[in-house]
DNA sequence: ATCCATTTGTGCGTATGTATG
DNA sequence: CCATACATACGCACAAATGGA
C-alpha cells in the first residue's frame, strides 16, 4: 500500500519544496536513484513523472542533461487595468506597456479568421450556434517566449459595420476605443476564469512543458444595448498572474502611494 | 520518433473531445486496447496516464472498474459580487446563498490557529516575516465534496483590537462589515489569480483526483489607511469558476435585464 | 462469509532508440 | 565516434479493489 515510487517522489519533492534543491538544480540521475534506493528504472521514472506532472520538474536528455527543478518566472496581467470602460486605451499599447515595466520584452503576431462559432462563445455572444463570426487571434509573447493566445470574436454585423475589424493587422487605437468612436461604447464587461490542463494545441502554440496548466479567461464586453465581443484569453499557468484591483481605485494609489506594488 | 503511447492517446482524446466517448462513458479495458493496438500494457498505460494528466479520464479500480471520461461540473464563484465596499454583506452569507442559487448545497468547517507569516504573505500583509498573526481557515464544501480552501490572514494587532477575529468561529455578519464597524472600513482590494498544479495538501483537503490544476486566489484587503486582511483561497480547478463583473454594473443589469446569466 | 473473476496498481528486468556534448 | 542520460517499448509477476456467485 505504501508504493515506494509514491515515497521516493515524497522525498525528492521535500527537498525541493524545503529550498535544498533550487530552481534550476539537477536532481540525481535515475541510475543514481537507482542506487539509492534500490529500486528498477521503471519506479524511478514513475516518481519523477510525479514531480513532472505537479510541475516541479523538467527533464532535460542528452550528455549533460538530467532532471531539473523548474524556474518560473512570472509576468503579470492586469485585467482590471486595461481596457478600463471608462479610461479607455489602447489594448495592445497597454499590454506593451504593462509588459516593459515590468523589464521583459513583449511582442506578438496576429491573424484574421472567419470561423463558425462553437457553443460556448455563441451563447455569450447572443448569437446562433455555427454562425459566421470574425475571429482576431493574437499570440503574445515576452522575450520571444508565447505566453497568451487572446481570441477576440465579434459579431459579423458589426464587423461589416466597423471595417477596420476584418484587417488584418492591429488596430492602432485599439479596439474598444475604435468601436466607442463608432458609437459603440463599452460600458461594461463580465471575466469568467479557469483553470485546466492545456490541450495539445495549447502546447504546441505556448510551448509548453509538462505538468503546467492553463488559465482560461473568458471576456464578454457589453454596451448598453449588446454584446460587442467576446475574448478568450489562453495564460501559460506557470508564466502568468492575473491581477483586479477592486473598489475605491483612486484612493488606493493616493493614500497608499503606488501600491499594490509588484511582488515576487 | 512517432510514439506509440501518443498516437494511441491521440486516438483516445480525439474521440473523446468529439464526443464520441461522452462524460462517465468507459474507454475500452486495458486488455482490450492491448488486443486492438498489439502493443503492451505498458504502453497502453502510458497513453492513458497522459489523459488522466490532462484531466480527462479518470480510473476506476475493481472488477465493474474501469477507466473513465471524467464529468466536471462547475460552480460560479462571483469574485467581485462578494464583499463589495460599497455594499456589505456578509461574506458567508453571499457564499451560501450563491451556492444555494446556482442548485447545491454548501457546507462549510471553520478552523482558527496562529501562524508564523511566510514571505508572499507578510510582504501583502504589509508585516515581517516570520511574525505572529491570525489565521481564519474555512474549508468550504458543495454537496459535501470540498471545493475550496480559504485562508484569511489578519495581523495581530488588529486582532487585538477587534477581539472577535480571534474566535474560532463564523462572524455572523461577516469579517468585512465587522471591521468597517469597528473603524475599519474597506475601500478597496487587490485580486491575484494564478493556476498550479495541487500540493499533496491540496490534494487531500480538496480530494482532488489526478490531473486537476488548481487556482490561486489571493485578495488583499484595504482601508484608506493600511492592508487589514490577506485571503489565500485555493479553488479545485476541474469545479470552480471566477468571475468578475466590472464597468457600469448597474446599468448592465438595467438594459441587458439579469445578464451576465449563468452559463454551462 | 467465501471464493472467484475482472480490472487497475505497482514493481522488476531487459532491450533499443534518441539527443547532446 | 563515443559516452551520458533520458525516451520508449516489451514481457512478466503479483497486489489491491470491487462485485457477483
Amino acid at each position: 500500500m505504501s508504493g515506494l515510487a509514491r515515497g521516493i517522489a515524497a522525498q525528492l519533492r521535500d527537498q525541493i519544496t524545503s529550498g535544498q534543491l533550487r530552481p534550476g538544480a539537477k536532481l540525481p540521475t535515475e541510475d543514481q536513484l537507482i542506487a539509492q534506493h534500490g529500486v528498477s528504472r521503471n519506479t524511478v521514472r514513475g516518481a519523477v513523472a510525479h514531480l513532472v506532472n505537479e510541475g516541479l520538474v523538467r527533464r532535460v536528455v542528452g550528455r549533460d542533461g538530467g532532471m531539473v527543478v523548474r524556474e518560473r518566472v512570472t509576468l503579470t496581467y492586469h485585467a482590471s487595468r486595461a481596457e478600463q470602460p471608462d479610461g479607455l486605451r489602447s489594448e495592445s499599447d497597454g499590454y506593451f506597456t504593462e509588459v516593459r515595466d515590468q523589464g521583459f520584452e513583449p511582442s506578438q503576431t496576429f491573424e484574421l479568421r472567419l470561423v463558425m462559432l462553437e457553443t460556448a462563445i455563441a451563447d455569450r455572444l447572443e448569437q446562433e450556434e455555427g454562425v459566421t463570426a470574425v475571429l482576431r487571434r493574437c499570440v503574445r509573447s515576452v522575450n520571444h517566449e508565447p505566453t497568451s493566445i487572446q481570441d477576440s470574436y465579434y459579431p459579423m454585423d458589426l464587423a461589416e459595420q466597423v471595417r477596420e475589424l476584418m484587417s488584418p493587422a492591429d488596430i492602432p487605437q485599439g479596439t474598444t476605443r475604435l468601436l466607442a468612436e463608432r458609437g459603440h461604447l463599452q460600458i461594461a464587461f463580465t471575466d469568467e476564469l479557469e483553470a485546466r490542463m492545456p490541450t495539445p494545441e495549447d502546447v504546441a502554440l505556448l510551448r509548453l512543458g509538462q505538468g503546467t496548466p492553463v488559465i482560461r479567461y473568458l471576456r464578454t464586453a457589453f454596451t448598453r444595448e449588446r454584446v460587442v465581443r467576446v475574448t478568450v484569453t489562453t495564460f501559460a499557468g506557470d508564466r502568468n498572474r492575473v491581477v483586479y484591483t477592486l473598489g475605491d481605485v483612486a484612493a488606493l494609489e493616493r493614500e497608499h502611494g503606488r501600491r499594490p506594488k509588484q511582488h515576487p
